[in-house]
DNA sequence: TTGAAAGCGCTAACAT
DNA sequence: ATGTTAGCGCTTTCAA
């Protein structure tokens, strides 16, 4: 069904195939052994300058690609590895943070021979297919992008296999050796509330994600402490969801419950984004009347009207970073285990 | 080589390997030649009961899973087929429409034992290694998922092997024997103008998308339609680009150029939701002054405070239809080449 | 119905 | 520096 142009073929035997070219055609053509083509596909130094020259040039000639299942057979790897996707199709792709992790893990595994296989998996636990597939020798390694990690067979593939999360395992799902790359979640949100606490806010709220992602718990952690630091209170809080409706309801509760509030850290700029909408239907202006700082610095934070303040995480290199800890691991290399990235305060208007 | 622990050993054999338990190991167990293994795998008929009865016994109890590239080799089939995003991840990721889509096809081919090999690439020419791979023979077939479809790569791809479009390809790039599953963009964007005629709107604008999509032209031939159908005026058009930002700009554009307009149909719903803000903006109520018709039914068309009219695509659908036509041409079979799946109208609050 | 044997395309000792 | 030779784990004729 691939059948490509006979072009040329020098050869005289009668044989020949229709399929594509193999390394054993190649080294009839350069009239060499297989070896010798084999070695100077995998850039073996033990080569001859004229040699090679010759084995370049059929290889060029016969436009031959190396089969990559006859390699994975004799290298008992498989050069690829999975992308495990424990969320929601739309809570994943409508996630802008999402898109730059897997730019960034895409990027980074270009430079290498490595694919990338894609696992859609239910949240809560992947499918036996998909647990067959990992734990099958498919794959040489995984990666989890995240923010549940509420899963226990994911939480110990590390165990059977090389694993890079994206955040932190929470809890008891965290294994000793678990290898991860996270965003300061904790210094970044106390940055944002120290921001709030230096442009004269007091009554500071916050709201949270949900309790079982460990950004959420971090973020929320990183708001107490920068209070504390401020001798301030820490009790105005509420639980969202990571959605802009959450936001909206979250919101909505805590100038009801507490209308002295001046500022608000949201633990997200999905969420900042229903935020600043409930404010204004409340009537409330920003930053005037209350102040908001959102966490990613995503395209929500400047979509409104007001420019959102927020926290700005390193998604895309976060990405990277999670693929290239993979690698390292899958080439026989130590890298870190926890690898933890830096955020920065993006001020805008909100705040 | 040290043992490890015998655990259960029948044989008498003294090599017991470390590994992962290959078919031969399963023979040796159950006592039968690899033949008579494979054929257990591969469901043949030709085994007699009790055989198969002691075969899948030692297939569960060494926890045996064929070796993905051992079988690959001789089958000559990689059993992975690649899904190709020609676009940047943010516009990919950020949209729901493809969200939904890859969700279709991640739900058929998990009931397949085809694996989905994810290639991000530049839009308007995918990298070398991306052609090498996909020409290389690393996939059995491939699945394009794009709005744009501008790249003569990837509209040729069709002829070095099995590829399924999502959307129709384009103009000079689409070649006769394309396999393609679509929408019925044309009669949506027709039945969506109706709507508004029928709600008494005479002077109907419309917000395309950019010229070099196949959604974007056909949306808007849909939209003349209807206008032409209603003996109405088909001059009041400005040309978006698929983002809010761009929605914005273009309403803005459209009511200043046009006051008299009564309603706009726009060809996306994130456009759609750029609309309403801009309408808001100049003070005109929806659907009072204008009522506003989208198109995709996704998440935003319930984000706002008022609900989008909207015409719905069947996103998952298509994902699954895609795959599945892949799989069928990749079985032999021949699934129609075009497909074109039906939308419907979702009436709320804003037409 | 079952087994024996021959590869699939490649790499990696081991020779030379 | 280059060739020879064994497989990697599986499927598949071909016999029995």
């Amino acid at each position: 069904m691939i059948e490509g142009t006979p072009a040329t073929s020098p050869t005289t035997d009668a044989d020949a195939a229709p399929g594509r070219p193999t390394l054993e055609a190649v080294a009839r053509v350069a009239g060499v052994s297989r070896a010798t083509v084999s070695r100077v596909i995998n850039g073996s130094p033990r080569v001859s300058p004229d040699v090679l020259a010759v084995v370049e040039q059929a290889i060029a000639e016969l436009n031959y690609v190396p089969n990559r299942a006859a390699r994975s057979l004799v290298a008992r790897a498989t050069m690829s590895i999975a992308l495990v996707v424990p969320e929601d199709a739309h809570r994943f792709f409508g996630d802008p943070y999402f898109a730059d992790v897997v730019q960034g893990i895409s990027d980074r595994l270009d430079e290498s021979d490595y694919v990338l296989n894609l696992q859609l998996t239910h949240p809560s636990s992947p499918s036996e297919k998909t647990r067959r597939y990992l734990l099958g020798g498919n794959v040489d390694g995984a990666l989890v992008v995240s923010h549940h990690s509420g899963d226990h067979f994911l939480a110990s593939l590390g165990r059977s296999l090389p694993v890079v999360f994206g955040g932190r395992p929470l809890g008891e799902l965290a294994h000793p050796g678990d290898y991860y790359v996270d965003v300061d979640n904790r210094s970044g949100a106390r940055h944002g509330v120290e921001h709030l606490v230096a442009r004269g806010r007091r009554a500071i709220a916050t709201i949270t994600g949900p309790a079982d992602m460990p950004a959420s718990v971090d973020r929320e952690l990183g708001w107490r402490d920068a209070l504390a630091a401020a001798g301030l209170s820490d009790h105005r809080l509420a639980r969202g969801d990571f959605t802009e409706a959450g936001g909206i309801r979250a919101a909505l509760a805590l100038v009801d419950e507490h209308p002295e509030l001046d500022a608000i850290f949201v633990a997200s700029d999905l969420m900042a984004s229903g935020v600043l909408l409930a404010l204004e239907e409340r009537g409330l202006s920003v930053p005037g009347d209350v102040a908001v700082v959102g966490f990613d610095d995503s395209p929500y934070a400047t979509r409104g009207k007001v420019g959102l303040t927020t926290v700005a995480q390193p998604a895309q290199e976060m990405g990277v970073v999670m693929a290239d800890t993979l690698l390292r691991l899958l080439g026989g290399e130590t890298p870190p285990r926890v690898t933890t990235l830096d955020t920065h305060l993006v001020v805008r208007d909100s705040a």
